[in-house]
DNA sequence: TAATAAAGTGAACCATGATTCATTACTATA
DNA sequence: TATAGTAATGAATCATGGTTCACTTTATTA
């Protein structure tokens, strides 16, 4: 006489709930944390406005998993190019972390915008942190290694590290904000492509030879 | 019969006008754009919610104002350090706008924190990015004048200083965000010292150190 | 003092969008 | 099939806070 949920239907809200991230991300990348309410949210998967709160407490909780979510493989990405081959010069590597942050950074921008840049609300903002901070620990990883290989010269770790991340932020994603600001809502989620692939290439070197500079104090 | 305005009541309006702009920026000061609604700054000055609006248009102008006031006194300061004595050495004169920068930043935290770094609406963020260019205009000055000094060695001038804004906005004020994250409302304003003075003044020198390094490509 | 313009008032209005909840519709057991 | 637990619904509710406006007060001139 009583009821126990079955695999199917743990599997269901499972599923569920994925979509449901999913496409909440979608939305993010198409308008930004600002263009994501949870009646668009619910539309856009084919629910109720309050059916979303079955499977999230509140639009807090909502845009900190969106934030997770989104984040999490970029952070991995850049982990990968920054720490994974150890037998390769830390110099490289640095070089390499910043190419892969800034060619997905800029392969999906408006993504980037909001994740990185975007006007959000206090709550959201604290993910954020979290995120720019997860970067930081990898740029402070090859960092050190670099010092005690002789690599790189003694200097502050923690500083050099974060520096890195405002400079990337900086110089990948201000430009953006500027390009945004008439378009915030644009629902196709592509900023006109401001740049050409040539010059942004060539902004990529000199933001790339900037970071060499600071970190080895070499000119290069 | 007919009325004029007459230089005190023109003195009046604009006494008004300066009297809800400061006020303003006070409570920006205390509680970031957060905190800045009509009817707490008409209290704050003694007016009704009404009033506000014969100075000003709407709340956008009105934090644009704010943002205004709040920013040029900043920029003007760096911008002294930066560029007004050319007989100093260029590296000398970024080391000093950086710490011109700093201890004002360090100084009002709350402030800082709000015109770098808090969450705001999209229009107020559009002034934002006015004003992080126009330390990257200084920034830029400053390495263009360094490069044909043969000070510095040749580099894309522009990103160089929308970097150097990056790492100076980055290293100061996101520790100050990840402390302001539990007391966005401290109505007081200040954030309990995280640093004491010695540690500050060492971050500060560190961060100096990484922008010379970026710089010039010299250890030092 | 009468006429006119502007300043000041503050409660009512409005827009946005998150959240709730009474109700209905399934799903799983016995 | 009766029962119980869970999912789904979506209109109503709530909260926030900007904006309006009919009205009062004050200032200025003739």
């Amino acid at each position: 006489m009583p009821y126990r949920p079955t695999e199917k239907t743990k599997a269901h809200k499972a599923a569920q709930y994925s979509h449901l991230l999913s496409q909440a991300v979608k939305l993010v990348a198409q308008q930004g944390f600002q263009g994501l309410t949870i009646s668009k949210l619910a539309r856009q998967a084919d629910l109720a406005t309050g059916s979303v709160y079955k499977y999230f407490d509140s639009k807090a909780q909502l845009c900190a998993e969106v934030f997770k979510s989104a984040t999490e493989r970029e952070v991995e990405q850049v982990r990968l190019a920054a720490l994974s081959d150890t037998s390769r010069p830390c110099r490289l590597r640095l070089i390499q972390a910043i190419q892969v942050f800034s060619e997905r950074a800029l392969e999906s921008d408006r993504l980037a915008y909001a994740l990185i840049a975007e006007p959000v609300d206090p709550t959201v903002e604290a993910q954020r942190l979290i995120y720019r901070q997860a970067y930081a620990d990898i740029y402070a990883k090859l960092i050190a290694e670099g010092i005690s290989n002789k690599e790189f010269p003694h200097q502050n770790v923690e500083i050099t590290a974060t520096a890195l991340v405002g400079v990337i932020a900086e110089t990948l994603i201000a430009p953006l904000g500027r390009k945004m600001d008439g378009q915030l809502d644009n629902p196709d989620g592509t900023v006109d492509s401001m740049i050409n692939k040539e010059s942004q290439a060539e902004i990529l070197k000199d933001i790339q030879q900037f970071c060499l500079r600071a970190v080895t104090g070499m000119p290069c």
